[in-house]
DNA sequence: CGTGCCCCCTGTCAGC
DNA sequence: TGCTGACAGGGGGCAC
């Protein structure tokens, strides 16, 4: 589910409750969303102290240590219906329905700080646990960052110029751009007037530029509305976000496009829904 | 190697 | 009121 606009905010939400805390005592209810074995989660967790909160691609990184040095990274990839929630210690709030690891927060003195909860009902989400050297190899199998200032239209371009993929499965790949999914490149798409089918190699320089364009609006666009919740999405403090009545196309199969009035069409391909115009985006084979 | 298809799992909703 | 099938924001594995 969650995609860049989405994991952003998670990450943006829990840096002020996570930085400067410690991890402690950490439960894991289902070890099936644990890579590498759920006693290495919890004693690798266990008694490190929370540097950073960041982000790559669709995933949320914490930079953890024993000592004042990042020495482990918890990656936390949230499939298609994960949240990370942060809960203060005793707010009166409804427990979670499908906690599948929960991990205690103390302040420097010790403290209850409350808990971080990785909740995830359909368990298709990946908690990691990664040294230095093995974050490094997994980053570097993911693609650029889209939002960030080096990502140039130019990069984008030569690798549309090398994959005979349909454009939106290019843009799906996490190994071309990092933290694309089927939302935010069906409606970059849209911006761009480019058929989602569009075999990548076809697509001309100037047309490559337009998508450069759109998916970087797109994508801001969706963090400054702290993303979109169409069901599980939640940010860390368990609020849904906005973007969702700012979607021009995905999901609104049969609604006028809102440039030119044509009801959106919705087609299937790779088993997932594109949505677009069929007068935006004119499908190359007709 | 690149590409496309299936599957992992649970919940929800439309249609009968 | 069930029941069934389709579908859901992701991604790993495998066959070709």
């Amino acid at each position: 589910m969650p995609e860049l606009p989405e994991a952003e905010t998670i990450a943006r939400g829990l840096r002020v409750p996570l930085t400067g805390r410690r991890l402690s005592g950490t439960e894991i209810l289902h070890a099936d969303v644990v890579e590498g074995g759920s006693v290495a989660l919890s004693r690798g967790l266990e008694g490190r102290w929370v540097h950073r909160v960041d982000r790559r691609g669709k995933n949320v990184v914490l930079g953890l240590g024993r000592g004042p040095r990042v020495d482990r990274r918890l990656v936390v990839n949230l499939g298609m219906s994960g949240r990370l929630l942060h809960r203060e210690p005793d707010d009166g709030a409804p427990p979670p329905t499908h906690p599948a690891v929960r991990i205690g927060l103390t302040t420097q003195e010790g403290a209850s700080a409350g808990s971080l909860i990785y909740h995830d009902p359909r368990r298709f989400g990946r908690l990691r646990l990664l040294t230095p050297s093995s974050y490094r190899a997994w980053s570097q199998s993911l693609g650029p960052e889209p939002l960030a200032p080096t990502y140039r239209s130019r990069d984008l371009a030569e690798g549309l110029a090398r994959s005979i993929s349909p454009v939106r499965s290019w843009l799906l790949d996490q190994r071309r751009v990092a933290g694309v999914g089927n939302i935010y490149a069906n409606e970059a798409l849209f911006l761009a007037g480019i058929h989602p089918g569009t075999p990548s190699a076809s697509i001309p320089g100037h047309r490559a530029r337009r998508l450069h364009r759109a998916l970087r609006k797109v994508l801001r666009e969706a963090v400054e509305a702290r993303g979109t919740t169409l069901r599980d999405y939640r940010t860390a403090q368990g609020w849904e976000g906005s973007y969702g009545g700012a979607l021009r196309v995905y999901g609104r199969e049969g609604a006028p496009c809102p440039r030119c009035r044509t009801p959106v069409k919705r087609i299937v391909f790779s088993n997932r829904s594109a949505f677009l115009c069929p007068r935006c985006q004119p499908d190359p084979d007709a």
